[in-house]
DNA sequence: CTACTATTTGCGAATCATTATCATTCGCAT
DNA sequence: ATGCGAATGATAATGATTCGCAAATAGTAG
């Protein structure tokens, strides 16, 4: 179980972080702020600290169980690490995140990287736009 | 001159207006931070408050004069709007920052954009990595 | 099971980038 | 030169995140 994933990445099993480890593991759309993080736990009566939060996410992100994202809006969100390198689309309506892989962008990346002499060691690639939810494109 | 691209994006021509175009203008490397546009100038003995820095920012932003990047450390980069899309590299040593415009991957951005039924409005494609500077690779 | 020590947590204060407030100053048409 | 609305500067406020430190805990040795 998680406290055998926790053990893996050196961290001891504590109980804020079993529970961080549940709530971005749990849900479909994968993809928290601290401060979300922080209100589900709420929710479910689990009163950790907004500073532990974001203490455990750091530590999880350096043990490479998950990631950090930068959206262009102000705060950083985190998604579980599956190993499936992917990039992202986020609606700037409704703020949908739907991922996505291409390997001809990827190859192209590198190659361009290789060109420029830099030897890639992360990338980020973030298309905004407007999903065609109803509720989005429809208004 | 310059105020005359002021005046054509609607802004009044004033003293600091003119100099925070002038220091986005005159350099080469053209990625700056408000904090950077306000020590150069501070060093050009011009006293522009901060707060005024960046409110000019958004303004010539909204303007279309310039372009706010985000480049994965805390603060907002800023560059002139050339006209010509690019991307770019950036060292994570040494924070050099190289544009780059690959035809075939925007092409495919959109591609991957309209299968997933999003109506592309902008997007951001960063490649971090270390350049290949003798400072940085050789050390 | 109990005691021990190093970690971890929680809380509030501190920090960093950025924005808002508001009195003062400035640009520009009269 | 005058007047008025827009722009600026200094500073307080904000939002996200981190720090400092005392109190609580996990994993271990006895």
């Amino acid at each position: 179980m998680k406290n055998i994933q926790l053990k893996k990445a050196g961290l001891k099993s504590t109980l804020p972080r079993l529970k961080i480890l549940e709530v971005l593991e749990l849900s479909e759309s994968g993809h928290f702020s601290a401060e979300d993080i922080y209100r589900i736990l709420s929710e479910q009566n689990e009163d950790i600290g907004l500073a532990t939060i974001y203490r455990v996410l750091t530590q999880f992100e350096s043990a490479g169980l998950i990631r950090r994202q930068h959206f262009g809006d102000g705060q950083a969100k985190f998604e579980i690490e599956s190993g499936k390198h992917h990039d992202h689309l986020v609606c700037v309506k409704c703020g949908k995140v739907v991922e996505f892989h291409d390997q001809k962008i990827e190859d192209t990346q590198h190659q361009v990287a290789q060109e420029n002499g830099f030897n890639i060691t992360d990338h980020q690639m973030v298309l905004y736009g407007i999903c065609d939810d109803p509720d989005c494109s429809g208004v």
